[in-house]
RNA sequence: GGAGAGGUGGCUGAGUGGCUGAAAGCGACGGUUUGCUAAACCGUUGAUCGGUUAAUAAACUGAUCCGGGGGUUCGAAUCCCCCCCUCUCCGCCA
């Protein structure tokens, strides 16, 4: 389904996990299998690749004995080569020459036929390769949490306190509505099911995040970037979300382009298909983006307020690094500390996570998500995703860099929201919320807000 | 939407059937020169998948690759067909 064309630059079997990792170590690719609970035939793979492999050698040595006899007969038919004037020269009449070059052409045609059966029978082999090889995991790190789903997430820290109200608290739904930030049901009227629209202070507060998210990332250094939101396959392909994914996004088929979910495709495909310098890593980037989902599969599941929604906003941070374990790691730690610096500017008690095997996708390493009170789940909901992907995403896109020794290498790619609206208005308005129904702006988002202190009220 | 032009190595850019994996230039790397820098000169410098020895450093060797796929041919960057992409001009709309 996914033509090569779809890849800015050549197909190529090496794409996805590195074959030879697997063939070294087959086990912990079974291991990795299993506990991401996905199914992974990986002594399939090896015995195919095999296969594949032995095969090669024999077309290979038939070709060359092909390409020799074919420079020879080069010599025989090409009269204006050295090798045939210094034959004449010696004696030897054109016409023999002729004949002994079609003796030659005659012996190749009867290797051609074993070639093209080769040929034919290596293709079959490499399309059973490759569709086995797409389908092995990449192992998670060590400090990844064994566990079969979200339940078996591990919390690795608490920060800031749950709210005690001292009067029944309200959901956000009732909270905007009433003070005329949010009209769910003109929402529906206009775009169906999982869509609202926001007004008044509703959107003030939603763009007042955003900025506040985007001048934090400013102060951290991060280039801003303005990215296209409708991508070509070969984006989604390249950062793992297809196949599999195509569910999920609205696809514009007609044009072979689909809407991001989220901006970490144009970022991390920003630099696909280049080779970077070592010196200019790593890139940081961050967009803010319109991000499309259409929670296919999910029906039924949080389809009340501003959840799960078809269209929201989000700043999304991107990371391309040197291929290092240590330095994605770190990474890591740098951009999950920058959402955690957005809550805590926002005033809004969270806990990270340390997201269980079971739950990762097929090519992420390792996954922090942070989640976020909100009083009227009576618990703690996703607001941000951590992921390191290793070189994953990079062997899809043919994102590398050329180290000092001139050597190539694959990228580390890694990425985190820094923040999604409106579903943070959630906790935000949830959290902030006054006994008389008005909200509490943080100081830090005061300056967004033209200094309010609170919205509603008179 | 209409009409053209074009896609070649890290980059620019030659190359219309056979010692062309690809001229030349730039860049990069190594060396000579040099008090340092610069300049000059000489040399090296594509990728992918394999094989052999060595055990992922290295050496040798093979196949494949000039946007992608197919075809013609003993032989294709070069000829033919299909597709993708980029650019320019015109029209249209923001």
């Amino acid at each position: 389904m996914w033509r090569s064309g779809f890849f800015c630059c050549r197909e190529d079997v090496s794409l996805m996990i590195d074959i030879k990792l697997i063939r070294q170590d087959p086990e912990r690719f079974k291991q990795a299998a299993r506990n991401k609970r996905m199914v992974c035939d990986i002594d399939g793979l090896c015995a195919v690749d095999d296969r594949r492999r032995s095969l090669q050698v024999e077309f290979d040595e038939l070709r060359h004995k092909q390409n020799e006899i074919s420079g020879q007969i080069a010599l025989y038919k090409n009269p204006k080569s050295k090798w045939y004037q210094q034959a004449l020269a010696g004696g030897r009449t054109a016409d023999e020459l002729q004949a002994e070059g079609q003796k030659l052409v005659e012996q190749v045609a009867a290797m051609k036929a074993r070639a093209k059966d080769l040929e034919g029978e290596l293709r079959e082999v490499n399309e059973r390769f490759e569709a086995l090889l797409l389908t092995v995991p990449q192992p998670p790190a060590d400090e990844v949490p064994l566990g079969e789903d979200d339940t078996q997430n591990v919390e690795q820290r608490r920060v800031g306190e749950v709210p005690q109200f001292a009067f029944e608290p309200r959901d956000h739904v009732a909270l905007m509505t009433e003070l005329g930030m949010l009209d769910v049901e003109r929402g529906v009227k206009l775009a169906g099911t999982r869509n609202y629209v926001l007004r008044g202070d509703g959107v003030a507060l939603h763009r007042a995040v955003l900025q506040l998210a985007v001048d934090l990332m400013v102060e951290r250094g991060y280039t801003q970037l303005g990215v296209p939101v409708l991508v070509r396959d070969a984006m989604m392909v390249g950062t793992g979300y297809f196949p599999g994914g195509e569910e999920q996004a609205y696809r514009c088929e007609r044009d072979g382009l689909s809407l991001v979910g989220t901006a970490e495709v144009p970022l991390t495909a920003y630099h696909c298909d280049e080779i970077l310098g070592e010196d200019e890593l790593p890139k940081k980037y961050f967009a803010l983006s319109t991000c499309f989902r259409r929670e296919a599969g999910a029906a039924g599941k949080d389809t009340y307020g501003l959840y799960r929604i078809h269209l929201f906003e989000k700043v999304e941070q991107v990371v391309i690094c040197r291929n290092d374990e240590q330095t994605s790691i770190a990474h890591h730690a740098e951009i999950l500390g920058n959402a955690e610096e957005v809550l805590r500017r926002l005033e809004l008690p969270y806990r990270v996570v340390n997201v269980c095997t079971g739950d990762l996708g097929q090519g992420q390493v390792q996954k922090f998500d942070i989640e976020t009170w909100m009083p009227s789940r009576g618990g703690y909901g996703e607001t941000h995703s951590a992921s390191r992907f290793y070189e994953y995403q990079a062997r899809r896109l043919k994102l590398r860099f050329r180290d000092r020794d001139r050597n190539l290498h694959y990228c580390h790619t890694l990425n985190n929201t820094v923040i999604a609206s409106p579903r943070v208005l959630i906790a935000l308005v949830e959290n902030h919320q006054n006994a008389d129904g008005t909200i509490r702006i943080p100081a830090a988002l005061r300056p967004y807000l033209g200094g309010r202190e609170v919205i509603g009220g008179s």
